[in-house]
DNA sequence: CCACTACATTGACGGTCGTCGATGCAGACA
DNA sequence: TGTCTGCATCGACGACCGTCAATGTAGTGG
């Protein structure tokens, strides 16, 4: 079996996040998934759904729940945590007919470091 | 003439930031005014530029040098660095026939410190 | 005053995004 | 099996965004 380096492998979804936002040396990879990252934030909705989240117990919150604070529809709720989940800003898991939502917080603080 | 109050007044152009995205509070103005300094930052184009900004010499760069750094038109270029300049990441100046671009450090500090 | 340079603004085009109704799918329960 | 609930996906529509050529504007220098 092939020797594991000490490569660190990235979490499935191009997550956040990496390089510094300022580092002379920054690759068009680093740029692009920044920008990816920071597009999950550029909707109002979003936001307010990574607040409501961050916000929410320690077991995450669902759906339902979320699609009454944000008064969108059930589909455009979905789109939208989807969004954040690609970029790897929360977590959801499956318990019964329920998704619940929580943070990830190691990348959101991957987020705040890699600006500057 | 009326008296100053203490409150802090935002600088000229809605600029970066204010309350963290993790607040239990957050306000629909906060959360627009992080939406907004977020897609400021969605687009590869721009990060790349405010990341030329950022390392560049004390006293700026100049709009001609990042349009052939970052190999779109001058008319794109100038576009993308109204919207950092929009969302108070980036400060212009104009010496002689040039406009010079650096990075506004306390908005970008003020973003970082908004993410949680 | 004129020509030139550096940058901003305008106008137009194609592509992407946010939104919702309709539909699909999985788990709970009888 | 059938039905109900919670959520995801699909399809479509209007609005917004990134891009560039053309044009406008301000500063420089002859």
């Amino acid at each position: 079996m092939a020797a594991k380096t000490t490569i660190k492998v990235r979490s499935a979804a191009s997550t956040a996040c990496c390089a510094p936002l300022g580092a002379p040396d920054l690759s068009d990879a680093d740029v692009a998934m920044l920008a990816h990252v920071f597009a999950a934030l550029a909707d109002p909705v979003r936001v307010r759904l990574l607040n409501l989240v961050a916000n929410a117990p320690a077991d995450g919150v669902c759906v339902c729940d979320l699609v009454e604070s944000v008064e969108r529809s059930q589909p455009t709720v979905s789109h939208h945590l989807k969004i954040l989940r690609d970029a790897g800003l929360v977590d959801s898991e499956r318990r019964g007919t329920w998704m619940y939502y929580r943070p990830d917080r190691v990348a959101i603080a991957a987020l705040r470091a890699s600006i500057m």
